[in-house]
DNA sequence: CCTACCGATCGGTAGG
DNA sequence: CCTACCGATCGGTAGG
């Protein structure tokens, strides 16, 4: 058994901020997952808070990362289905950081949690766009839907897919996005 | 200002649990609220832990409520349009208790937490069974549509109503309703 | 990473 | 609904 290292310590923080929420969260009990001292864990971190920020922060960046992808997909319905797929796999393959993004923000002290605002308003804007555009090249279907409730519509399914999608069961991820896809009326089966 | 009485305790424990969260909250805090002391509590109340059940459990009721209303309205199609109003309603009219019990339901000692669980798979299956009946007597346009899936979407979309709908925005109630119907593809703006 | 500890706050009770 | 209090736990620090 070796030393625990930082990223142990943000690892285990986004799991039990994840699973019991940050305030019910004690650094005794971090310290304990990680076979240490709550009072060990400052050498590693600043505060608790710290960890809170960090956690929420790595949530930001990989939905980030997905919206800076999603752009080479091309425009429009091309685009849109990068970004619902993007979504997907950041939900499923990271829960702990994303639940922790979701859930947690308001944990944050009011700096942190303005900012985390901006960056879900920023990653919204994106979907928007690729709705926008879709209607305009006429590579979405029904070009009279407004993008912003259809965006709302799409963010709601996809921030909720962890809660009963599995990959173990009927449905593989490629038909998730086209289910979605067609399910906002955004896809009719056709290629292209 | 006359003494407060054991209601005012939970409506005003539901609104710090909602904003706040359970952990978040503290008795002394609730009790600042009221104009008291938080021991004062204690002479309407067992716990802070039967306050979460009682809140949690107020926002069970609202929602078994619409999901009885509903049968009053038809099957098929109709039933769902009936369970999608009532859902919005309950939502935006009682944001604290809807809240808590979303989010605060882990905060629940195992046995409530495993009855919460329970009732929302019974109001959940409310959906499944209205989509599906939709599917067989075609009131539901698209029938070869999963009914579990489909109402997993549109629940999705119906408990973060609140996160960006308002009552004084371009989109009324009845417009939203319609618009779910027709993002769900289950109705195409035809009567009947 | 531990020992030893700090002041603050927690949910809750006894008794009025 | 208050006074006075309880033991437990909290985030965090000093010093090694």
């Amino acid at each position: 058994m070796s030393r625990n290292t930082r990223e142990d310590v943000v690892v285990a923080a986004g799991r039990m901020f994840a699973t019991h929420g940050y305030d019910a969260t004690s650094m005794r009990e971090l310290g304990r997952e990680l076979g240490l001292l709550g009072s060990s864990l400052y050498s590693h971190i600043g505060s608790k808070q710290d960890l809170l920020v960090e956690v929420v922060h790595r949530g930001a960046a990989l939905f980030q990362a997905s919206a800076d992808a999603s752009l080479d997909a091309g425009a429009g319905r091309a685009r849109l289905r990068a970004l619902i797929a993007g979504h997907i796999g950041v939900v499923l393959d990271h829960r702990d950081e994303v639940q922790t993004f979701l859930n947690e923000a308001r944990a944050l002290d009011a700096t942190h949690r303005a900012q985390v605002l901006h960056e879900r308003n920023t990653y919204e804007q994106a979907f928007r766009n690729a709705i926008g555009a879709g209607g305009t090249d006429g590579s979405i279907i029904d070009a009279e839907r407004d993008p912003k409730t259809t965006a709302s519509f799409v963010l709601s399914i996809l921030n909720a897919v962890d809660r009963w999608y599995s990959d173990t069961g009927p449905l593989s991820r490629d038909q998730l996005v086209d289910e979605i896809m067609a399910f906002a009326g955004l896809w009719e089966g056709a290629e292209q």
